[in-house]
DNA sequence: TAAACCAGTTTATGTTATAAACCAAATTTA
DNA sequence: TAAATTTGGTTTATAACATAAACTGGTTTA
């Protein structure tokens, strides 16, 4: 049986989002929207999702005088995306896991 | 950047669907409804979504006096999962493709 | 015949993703 | 300095989507 993918992962950008910050150590919301290709507004709705889920952390300060939201992983977000990948290669490997 | 994902197949059932009938000849509407779990109705609809695309063939016929509703994948559809399971490595790879 | 069941479709509903519109502060230009 | 532009976002409105509930047409069983 296919197992249940966690629907907070299984989203283009949020999961585009969680690629990244697997990858680095802290990334900012421009670098992310530069990473991504997605519209500022579409980011902000989905780093709040996955914030709120715990998955990312989220800090509010300031370069310089700029306002600079900066984003890294949480554990539980490494974890929960670790068990996505896994999950989705039940999937992608044609059912016969 | 990452690819875009094929948003026919960035559906948790879709896939399972395509899934199953990417490893077998063909599969009838029951089998299918067995192998991912799925409620009928809810089947009825994403095999519709992906025959009307094109990825899957469907063929109605009876077996003994029951309609049988059965299923199989179209070259077009091999395709199509076959750059959904190549864009999606991007992703899970950590974006460091 | 009536009740239960099978195979599947239609329809209604709540959720979601997404972009457009907006806002405030900082910077640049004239 | 004042106006215009840019930066870094947030809020809000909309359209698409996934899903289950209700339904249909027919069959088997009692």
């Amino acid at each position: 049986m296919f197992p249940k993918l966690d629907p907070l992962l299984h989203s283009e950008l949020r999961l585009a989002v969680m690629s990244v910050l697997a990858g680095v150590e802290s990334a900012d919301f421009t670098f992310l929207k530069a990473q991504t290709g997605a519209t500022a507004g579409n980011l902000s709705v989905q780093i709040d999702k996955l914030a709120t889920a715990g998955y990312i952390a989220v800090e509010k300060g300031y370069k310089g005088k700029m306002p600079c939201t900066t984003c890294r992983i949480t554990p539980a977000g490494v974890e929960a995306f670790d068990t996505y990948v896994a999950a989705l290669k039940e999937y992608l490997s044609g059912g016969q896991a």
